[in-house]
DNA sequence: CAATCGTATGCGAATCCTGATCATCGAAGA
DNA sequence: TCTTCGATGATCAGGATTCGCATACGATTG
């Protein structure tokens, strides 16, 4: 599981670091909110916890930026102030929970616990690079602008995100996302893949959906 | 606002009455699950505080029969235990939040807020563009003039606007507006998206409700 | 009897797939 | 190392198909 940090003061930050890794989590840290905001963007994170006061860019700016880019990760708040207002604040902007300093960090691991929990299940967002994928809203976005896919389009895509980083041999795709479960001799795959790099506007550079000559292709980070 | 408190220990039930009335809440209390879950069933609270351990029924199972009774008001446990797994298993129970003891007042006014805030704030109004929709009245308006909808115009209005922004999948559609658990096979939901922009007046260039082709609609701004 | 609900039907448009052509890759031989 | 050639993938156009829209009509309910 990972987990990522925002929190400028370093004291918090060293004593959730050492206690949530030995809780065996997985943390990434960041002290201003741009930095965050980048990793959030970037990295494909279980739980993040957030400073209220942040440097550069207020938590709640960052909290919603991330939510505009169809993150949907659960997000804890972690506050000093304790007005109600500016809490139920939090929550509007996208925030799941938020904890109040001084705050012990058994609640802290509890309430860590509760957001993963029902993400615990089946995964439902998958990111490629820029492009976040939510499975359950059935959406496409890059760079936070959202991509329409047509359903075969889209279940290409999601196979392919579900085995990131592996190979997808051509019979394999055939199977799961045209249902064909015999010889096949037809070239859709490859109209598909075309047509799904154009929408996600892939370049030679940026070329996150590979080709394997002869075997099939595979989605994986650069 | 009226709370419900269930706790046997009579010091913290005094305290917690006095703030809460001094809060201006009405406060209603029973010192044993049996009557605290008679109580729950019987009158209309918004919020109900319930001890972790009480004599006669425990507090997890009053919030089990609670909710087993359709019941959704916010449940807030207030718990000595400490362990996660305790925890964990209230929420499982249906609870909404926990509080752990010794808590300061405040704290749980906080809780208390942050569990009213969406039942009272947001749930009964909700708008899209020059429509307003009042699930209380069960009215609709738009630019001020009442629209007439029938009941599952209504519902499914409803429906994808508390999933606004969501593309919204057939599938849920019909379970939660037609109560159909299975498959189905049929063309009601398209006779009635088409009724529902008959008469709310939309456009192509006001699309306000979108279809996403394959999967479903989708009610957002434009 | 009137309002509402769900089904059936034809039509039009978005999507899907095929097949042809063009581009690229990689292996074999000079 | 370079060239050539066959094979594979990329791209595109259009025909086939599916899906959603609109409307009409019968069923149901109060």
């Amino acid at each position: 599981m990972r987990i990522l940090i925002i929190e400028d003061e370093s004291g918090i930050l060293n004593f959730l670091r050492q206690g949530l890794e030995e809780e065996s989590y997985s943390v990434d840290t960041a002290t201003n909110g741009l930095d965050g905001l980048e990793m959030a963007l970037a990295e494909a994170y279980d739980v993040m916890l957030l400073d209220w006061m942040l440097p550069g860019k207020s938590g709640v700016e960052v909290c919603r930026e991330i939510r505009r880019a169809g993150i949907k990760t659960p997000i804890i708040f972690l506050t000093a102030r304790d007005t109600v207002q500016d809490t139920v604040f939090g929550l509007q902007a996208g925030a799941n929970d938020y904890i109040k300093k001084p705050f012990s960090f058994e609640e802290l691991l509890e309430r860590i616990k509760v957001q993963l929990r029902p993400h615990s299940g089946e995964q439902i967002e998958f990111r490629l690079g820029p492009i976040v994928v939510d499975t359950q809203s059935h959406q496409v976005f890059r760079d936070s602008q959202e991509i329409k896919l047509t359903q075969k389009e889209f279940g290409l895509l999601e196979f392919l995100l579900r085995n990131k980083g592996k190979v997808c041999r051509r019979t394999r795709i055939i199977e799961s996302v045209w249902d064909i479960h015999f010889e096949y001799n037809t070239g859709v795959i490859d109209v598909y893949i075309n047509s799904l790099r154009k929408k996600l506007g892939l370049t030679k550079e940026e070329d996150y959906i590979q080709t394997i000559r002869g075997v099939g292709y595979i989605a994986k980070e650069i």
